[in-house]
RNA sequence: CAAGCAAAUUGGCUUGUCGCUUUUGUUCAUUUAGUUCAAAAGAGGAAAGUCCGGGCAGCACAGAGCACCAUACUUCCUAACGGGAAGGAUGCAUUCAUUUGUAGACAGAUAGUGCCACAGAAAUAGGUAGCCUUGAUGUAACCAUCAGGGUCAUAGUGAAAAGGCGAGGUAAGAGCUCACCGUCCUAGAUAGUGAUAUCAGGAGCUAGGUAAACCUUAUGGGCUGAAAGAUCAUGUAAACUGAGGUUUGAGGGCUGCUCGCCCAACUCAGAGGGUAGAUCGAUUGAUUCCGUUCGCGAGGUCGGAACUAGAUAAAUGACAAGCUUCCAUCUUUUGGUGGAAACAGAACCCGGCUUAUAGAUUUGCUUUUUUA
């Protein structure tokens, strides 16, 4: 199965970000904290994604980068959950995943969190 | 041999699976963007703090003064520096020894102002006690009282009390005079590029500290930073360019103030702006390595070789196994079990400084123990 999550999945255009933090939805599951959109415009992949680890409770950068990798490493190999709620819709997800916790996980830990959080997603449907 | 301190160097490795970024080739589609597969490359000594200096870019590059800021022994290195090298003087420690080591924003306290608790007669200046002495009065005299003069030798202080010590000198004293030491001065001599050193000559010698208090002197400094800035692409501004041109001044500008300078109503012509996005800026450079030669050294000359991250809501990772090192514990040992892998993540690029740093290696110094 493809497991790749490459520059194309990456969430970066501003409007779409601004999108989510106005319209957006939110789960919230410690330490997971999830807020989603749907978008009809084209993007070049099935999903965005973009992952954020607040300065707040990381201090150093290289905490941070440790968990934003891992939390990416997550999302690549679970992907598939995400594409699975939006194959029935022209629309896709806009996604921005915040990590809450005040401390390094560990792999299988987080696994198990954004597993539990991704599954919460509603399915896409078509706009009226 | 062990421990401590200082300096320098280094800053884990291998395999498998799944992935990320860039480049090159390639497949598909094709105006591009994209996409398949393969190969190559992919964090640091501090990438950090953003403390100095420079490149680069823009700001309308006439300028002057004041203010403000920085620096402060000498010579040299450097693109430059507040950095570095070598040296000088001073303090401290050490030594037979200016012998060795070490420290520091090491211009000026004789331009001026301020501040210095407590103590002390007195703190930058006077005369409290004391000592010496003159006059008056009292007294036989010693002496006492009053008024004046000289003086810092004596004084339970203090960080500091008119260079120190000895001799002469004096009514008592005093660099008042002298020897030695100290201090200051010199278009002096010698040595040195120089800071300065040694010697010579002169001055009786005007004074404690604080300039990381104000300040003075000398030298230097325009401001803003890569979110700078440039280009592209639906098209039309009050912003831009050129020509003409009014007002004497409201407003604006390249930092704070003053002066000075410039722009500026409007008309005509030209050219296109903003938001989002993309590309450039952006990694070939005061580059790295090797050799050569000059220099005590920091470094410089010459020759050869190499290309060594380029992301942008920000790549360099995850999982598994093994090795290596360290720690704890069990064990007589071999070894077993468990844990850990320092500090830390490029963001335009260089040169420095500062701070963080487990373990390993090397060098130097100090101390202790053991053996001979």
């Amino acid at each position: 199965m493809n497991q790749r999550l490459g520059k194309s999945y990456k969430l970066t255009r501003k409007t779409l970000i601004n999108n989510i933090f106005a319209k957006g939805s939110k789960i919230n599951s410690y330490p997971i904290l999830l807020r989603y959109s749907l978008t009809s415009e084209h993007l070049p992949a099935s999903f965005q994604i973009a992952f954020s680890v607040p300065k707040r409770n990381f201090k150093k950068a290289v905490d941070r980068n440790k968990v934003k990798r891992l939390l990416r490493e997550v999302v690549r190999k679970n992907k598939g959950i995400i594409e699975k709620k939006s194959l029935q819709s022209e629309n896709k997800f806009t996604l921005f995943l915040i990590y809450t916790g005040k401390e390094i996980p560990d792999y299988d830990n987080l696994e198990i969190s954004i597993q539990r959080v991704l599954k919460k997603l509603p399915s896409a449907k078509d706009n009226d």
